[in-house]
DNA sequence: TTGAAAGCGCTAACAG
DNA sequence: CTGTTAGCGCTTTCAA
């Protein structure tokens, strides 16, 4: 009977009829955890986000569902919260349910889970890194997909650069371990000098991230930042809330602020004018991040980074850059 | 080894610490997949949702992994895609897994799936339907956790009748499968009707919502539906579109129209007007799931159901009505 | 309190 | 092509 479930062929047509007959007679249901146990093959992937209530890591995961679906892999969830505690904790608790690849998201994590990532690496389970890129070097089998947020922070200190703005400004996450964030905020304050431009990062406080931008836009009203007029943010949803307050006090956009998001959010494109962003691959990120460890899996090998696209979506609230 | 894992109490405390030793020196990590083998109890929870993209469904999720942390049991998480034939497929992959408790939403599926649940819930498997409450009496073992989309759908038509427009108009979802909204839809026609008004039903195109929105306020001003000056919605994005459309073509909120929405997005709070909407207890219904999964597990019983509280959000795109 | 052993449902390897 | 068997790592039971 094994054998005919897993290679159907291997059997005589005959048996396999009869094989086929007496499942669907008593009902029976593989029971994948002993075969597990009995081949040592694991089929359970394992992945760690930090949220999924936001809408950027929650179509990731959909692209890593997406691409599970008839692999014969399941999809083990955990949701650190932003928590690095969690995360260990988390981390600790799949290793004892010996997932085939283990997936988690970026790449600052506690010393204790590093061990606990280096100890899989060394017994072979490919781990992969999904939403960065970093610029160093991945250590031996530890896979990246994702793309480099400091090109991102530095295209967006370029575009805003490039219409004239002389003093920039990013508006960075509240959150503390949202270090992609944080990330392309110093890229982007190191293009901004590297391009003469007077550059100031601030951190918006956390909560409504909509609030949250109309709280920068209060902020950009005091005398210490009002000749700051080329603006970037960690996403959206905080460009927005900046972008709506801006509009109601009757300031004119592109024409004496300028905006760059980052998430392309659906509702940026619909707001008066659309909100310039960025389009990250969220998608794709979790749809490349599955076949990767799929594949790897097969291979015994590990996992292939791959740097994914992204793009500067350029709509009203700046103008298109003189090429 | 086991003993002491599991009740370290019932071993001396020097044999404890021998074992305790031993297990940092060795690194061992416990396998769950053996553990469940041999005892019978799986500690995996499955659970099936249509989307985790889109907002809705997203913290639903982020409600049960949260209340899962340091249950002992992990989440094995599949996305349907609002496809009946996924939601079949992934249910008889989880099976094989024996999960301990299978959380599934709503209350439409093929048959063959819901000969799936019935079997799994005559082994003892806690079956619960999520994000539904149906009037129809959930049959044996059969939890529910979530709200009346019924309930939902006459209050959105009170609440517009309440401000005297006579003729409402209900945008359904696109999607097809998305019978919650389809429910609503029903209810929001059946009470108008029963309280004098003329109302229409239209299916929004699928797509990027905010456009869909900006379709329904297209249609909206064709001969058919000029008069209905009462709208309610799917979901907020729709309404936002049709909010920002309406808004560019200079139509008075909510003077001239009334729109209610459903999902109390954190978008609707910021426009202008801010957007009445439903507020449904997005990620309780996870939180409560698990819980009540939890229990049932532990209780070696049939879940219990919960019926959940949703509220009416009054902001700017309706006036408080006249009570 | 501890040791020993059977067996969970499967896979893999080998013999027929 | 098919039957048989050892054993995966644990839990559970029974005996010491």
């Amino acid at each position: 009977v094994s054998r005919f479930l897993r290679e159907p062929d291997r059997v005589s047509p005959a048996t396999a009829e009869r094989i086929q007959e007496a499942i669907s007679e008593t009902g029976y249901v593989r029971n994948h955890q002993a075969g597990q146990l009995a081949s040592g093959y694991s089929r359970v992937i394992a992945a760690l986000v930090p949220s999924v209530g936001t809408a950027i890591f929650a179509e990731t995961i959909e692209g890593l569902s997406q691409a599970l679906q008839g692999s014969g892999f399941e999809l083990m969830l955990g949701v650190t919260g932003y928590s690095m505690e969690r995360e260990e904790a988390q981390l600790r608790a799949f290793v004892g349910w010996a997932p085939a690849a283990v997936i988690v998201t970026g790449s600052h994590r506690t010393a204790g889970a590093h061990k606990v990532l280096d100890g899989l690496r060394e017994g072979g389970t490919p781990v992969l890194e999904i939403w960065d890129s970093g610029t160093r070097r991945a250590r031996e089998g530890l896979a990246r997909i994702g793309f480099s947020h400091a090109a991102v922070g530095k295209a967006m200190a370029r575009h805003l650069a490039d219409q004239g703005h002389q003093r920039l400004l990013y508006a960075d996450s509240g959150v503390l371990e949202d270090f992609r964030a944080h990330e392309r905020g110093q890229a982007f304050a190191a293009e901004a000098e590297r391009l003469g431009c007077r550059c100031k990062v601030v951190t918006a406080p956390t909560g409504d991230p909509f609030e949250a931008g109309e709280a920068v836009y209060r902020l950009l009203s005091t005398p210490a930042y009002r000749l700051h007029t080329g603006l970037a943010f960690a996403n959206d949803h905080l460009a927005c809330g900046l972008l709506l307050a801006a509009r109601r006090d009757g300031r004119r956009i592109p024409q004496e602020l300028s905006l760059v998001g980052f998430g392309n959010f659906p509702v940026g494109a619909h707001l008066e004018p659309g909100l310039t962003t960025i389009d990250p691959p969220r998608q794709a990120i979790g749809r490349v991040a599955a076949e990767a460890a799929l594949q790897a899996i097969a291979a015994r090998a590990p996992a292939q980074s791959h740097a994914l696209d992204w793009q500067l979506v350029v709509r009203g609230t700046s103008r298109v850059p003189r090429s």
